[in-house]
DNA sequence: ACCTGTATATTGACACTGTCAATTTAAACA
DNA sequence: TGTTTAAATTGACAGTGTCAATATACAGGT
């Protein structure tokens, strides 16, 4: 079909979508910008706003789903080592560096929330999901034990989302435990579990 | 001394400073700007200029400023509980925290690399002092052990990193362990020596 | 086929922003 | 006193997000 128009673009939002992603992780959260997607769709300056009331609206639906995608990625991938606590934390941890470091800039996107619009019910639910996943992890394992699971699941919060984002920020360089080998993003995971198991 | 003009301002340069960490620190890193700052200084637009090539070299010096700042916090406060391990380490976590609770946006600056000039060497030698007194005061510890010292200081500066983060960021809230009473930003720091002394 | 309502795109304006160039002013120095 | 130099001013340019008014095209009912 041939397009004779501009007008009723037909699937505009869904091309300002794709080129907001594109820009996103080519160029970085500050470079998405109304007026240039517009440009690069060859269409008028003010036409996405008849689909995103603004900027904010427009970050947030890019957040919304990037949190989806993080979450079923995270339930698809635990779903082998259920029954294994260290494995189940490992699997876990492996699903959030992993996707930290394959779209950074979605990942700071994820968790800065003057972007987004944190009243947006769906991008809350959105982001229960993940931290339900892991307090159902590590509250199979605690239900015995005499302690708070909520700690441990805010210290493995915390590392992981220090650790990748140091590494995005440069502040840190890939490396490598220099008495066991293992990869340092997982060497730190170890650490924190021999304090969660001991 | 009275003011009789604005040309030659005397001590415009720190001025613009004191302004933009007022602006920082209340209303965020985007808010800091040029003009803006002018504005508030009863100057012309670009008298900031003669101070500050550009918005980066600004921003670059706020960094610098703040770096130095907790660096000075984290000697002083260490400084009582050098031959304790775990006090050590727990003094190190707490300025750490301290400053990012007291100034979230100073601490989200001093990391992302996207405002200041990472190739400032003022700046990165103000950066590299704080993660040299990590790796002291775990070093000491290590001596005899079989361990990397740089994976328990990875751990713990991203323990620490990503708790201040999900804080300010209000993706956390301030709480504390059900099971021992104590303050949850503490409580992790204990689930991670616990895997570092074990 | 025709009118009408509605969704969508366009144009134009407004107040901002950072950065640059040309100019003016005041102080410092010889 | 005259000249150089540092520091502030003005004006312009290309961008930005957002809003209001206008134009276009499609869909549904008559």
């Amino acid at each position: 079909m041939i397009k004779t128009s501009n007008y009723h673009h037909g699937d505009l939002r869904e091309k300002i979508l794709q080129t907001a992603f594109e820009l996103l992780d080519n160029e970085g959260i500050e470079a998405v910008g109304i007026r240039k997607i517009a440009r690069l769709l060859g269409v008028a300056h003010s036409a996405p706003a008849n689909h995103f009331k603004n900027k904010q609206t427009l970050l947030t639906a890019l957040a919304t789903e990037s949190f989806r995608h993080l979450v079923s990625k995270i339930e698809n991938d635990i779903s082998n080592e259920a029954d294994n606590l260290r494995l189940a934390i490992h699997s876990f941890s492996n699903t959030i560096l992993e996707f930290g470091l394959k779209y950074p800039n979605r990942y700071k996107l994820l968790w800065r929330r003057e972007y987004a619009d944190d009243q947006d019910t769906e991008l809350g639910a959105a982001m229960d999901d993940v931290y339900a996943q892991l307090t159902h992890i590590l509250g199979e394992h605690a239900k015995n034990n005499q302690v708070d699971v909520e700690s441990q699941a805010i210290a493995l919060w915390s590392l992981l989302h220090g650790y990748v984002l140091l590494r995005l920020d440069e502040n840190l360089q890939e490396g490598y435990d220099e008495v066991t080998g293992i990869k340092r993003q997982v060497a730190i995971i170890d650490v924190l579990i021999d304090g969660i198991v001991a």
